[in-house]
DNA sequence: TCATTTTGTAGACTATAGTCCGTGGTACAA
DNA sequence: TTGTACCACGGACTATAGTCTACAAAATGA
């Protein structure tokens, strides 16, 4: 189990949930649509402080991004 | 409150309840001493890799790095 | 179709994560 | 005093997080 992996598959998971596109999530975590995009793919490693920017702008405890 | 503090804060309070050094734990994670310091002490944006690297080496479940 | 929205990815770039060297300080035991 | 274990921190360094621009490919709906 790869966490990269596994935490982008969550991100993208609760953003289809709220129905947001990528563009949208990327403006409200202040963040770049592209890195998103690498993110849910499993291609990057997210720092703290955006992994806690990405659960505030989708309004979700950071906790839940860890329950594999 | 900021997130590398609080994170910081829980890895210190979880090292010591396991009576491990900083040394000791950075030998585990495979990390430098002088960086788990700087986490310890909030001064460090750690990855999600380092992140899984720390709750290993403490055999601890990430969710417990972030009950605040 | 066709227009529009959404997404993947590449490349070049800047900021910073993480390493490795060292020094010094504190506390405790011999 | 001396050794030893632990920790904070600085500087210099390499690797990579995160940005930005651009283009192409799905997907979606009319």
């Amino acid at each position: 189990m790869d966490i990269k992996v596994a935490y982008g598959k969550k991100v993208r998971q609760i953003r289809k949930d709220k129905g947001v596109s990528q563009e949208k999530l990327a403006e409200l975590a202040e963040l770049d649509r592209t890195y998103i995009s690498g993110i849910e793919n499993g291609k990057r490693n997210v720092s703290i402080e955006t992994i806690f920017k990405i659960a505030e702008a989708l309004n979700i405890p950071v906790i839940e991004f860890f329950e594999f």
